[in-house]
DNA sequence: CGACTTTTTGAGTCTAGTCAAAACATGTGG
DNA sequence: CCACATGTTTTGACTAGACTCAAAAAGTCG
């Protein structure tokens, strides 16, 4: 069921690529910026510098001073921790639009997770300070904000559920079907993840292991609930999936 | 080297305790009132109403319209989440001071746990508009709640990190210390969990079940790490239980 | 093609869950 | 104050899900 090559295509990223279009489109998108008129976010767009990432590199690491907040303009950002005993968790994977850095900028003083590139990113940056003065400038921007960050909030308790409760097929789809929601591409027969994803990283992701989630994802395959290959995944069944997690409810 | 008493000692909460002294102490705790002048704080507390439950009820239901966020006076308020399969998952025991209710009421719609009183409680309550309108006059409040949520979202990470990596020895211990450091009493030879605190708690707790957390905790008990009895527990020695969590490292 | 990475498969082990029953506490009412 | 009803904790035996280690197979890229 696998495809010779992966279908994933992830947008070429130039450094020249960032043009003042795209970051006022980029900008625009999060929940908090989104309500603005367009001169305020030209006006908040002179605050954000742009920064080109090779795939695999880190923005910034779990413990630096925090001090800005970030967009994804191009490309894909992994979030991730380091445990003390070396494992890596993964937290979340960002893209087109979405922020990251914590907000930490507000407030907290250190970055409490590092943000990798999963492919070749465009970043846009705003320091703490600039950031705080658009608050001031923009009140109803910080309730926006406090929204956003509820609603992360929301999610992380829905994963902690998660992890407490589902076994690892249930935790498997369950990020599969999140993923899908997030950057899935509609095809004739499936909704491809439109990111580089990996067994390892699935793994980081449910608290698994590489090797388990190999022999889950087979598994799948077999049932018809997905297609997958080196590094990518379409799911062919949501509503197969979706009853496999609730499944639980027999127990 | 269990009591034939529990020494857990909550106070009694009797409906005419939240004396307006009281209430203006608590009101002025949360970290987002807590630089506020005191005539704010006399000001904001008309806006909050005080509400006594006795143990075991709910305050609010998972799904329920959230209208108001909450300050625990008095007693000790459980949050937990019900999945699917019929599990209970407890995020979080709060005590004096702390705030609940998620801070939906800026911005979602539904409350996305249960509150349940663990011991008789008084809880302050204020309803969503009422709390924006407080926003609005003292606008430095916005940016502290900000801060708040946004700690409480790192906690909730790390959470996931240690769901997603330790083995349920970490996670007991890694909750026995949060609880101790958050309603400990210090006593000469032990820090007392100042509540009521059930191996079913517990499991809810860590995604663990009774029987498997009584196993460990008898196991702490001759390791001398920990003196518990029905429903009570306190720390004996919190170094050990500190290495206990960073030994994974070894792996 | 050949080096490298990712994925798969296999066998063995162990942690933690399940089910069932006994032991223990606690509070109540006689 | 004792005996009983109820809720909590402990213990035991068994099971199974998932991890570990190791090696082979399959993709990917220069």
């Amino acid at each position: 069921m696998a495809l010779r090559k992966s279908p994933v295509r992830l947008d070429w990223v130039d450094p020249a690529a960032c043009t003042l279009d795209y970051r006022l489109k980029i900008i625009g998108r999060p929940p908090f910026f989104k309500h603005l008129p367009t001169e305020a976010i030209e006006e908040i767009n002179l605050q954000f510098h742009d920064h080109s990432y090779p795939a695999g590199q880190a923005v910034y690491f779990e413990g630096d001073t925090a001090e800005h907040l970030c967009l994804v303009a191009m490309g894909r950002v992994k979030l991730i921790r380091n445990t003390a005993s070396g494992h890596e968790v993964l937290l979340d994977i960002l893209h087109g639009g979405e922020y990251f850095g914590n907000l930490k900028a507000l407030g907290a003083d250190a970055y409490d997770e590092t943000a990798i590139t999963q492919a070749d990113c465009c970043i846009l940056e705003i320091s703490s300070e600039h950031f705080e003065e658009i608050l001031k400038r923009y009140p109803g921007v910080t309730l926006k904000v406090l929204t956003a960050v509820g609603k992360r909030l929301a999610e992380s308790r829905e994963q902690i559920a998660q992890l407490s409760t589902f076994t690892v097929d249930q935790r498997i789809a369950a990020a599969l079907l999140r993923l899908a929601g997030k950057v899935g591409e509609a095809h004739e027969e499936s909704v491809l993840i439109q990111l580089p994803l990996s067994r390892q990283d699935l793994g980081a992701m449910t608290g698994s292991t590489t090797e388990t989630v190999s022999r889950v994802m087979s598994r799948f395959v077999e049932e018809g609930l997905i297609r997958s290959g080196r590094k990518w995944v379409a799911v062919t069944d949501q509503k197969g999936l979706e009853d496999l997690i609730k499944k639980g409810a027999v127990n």
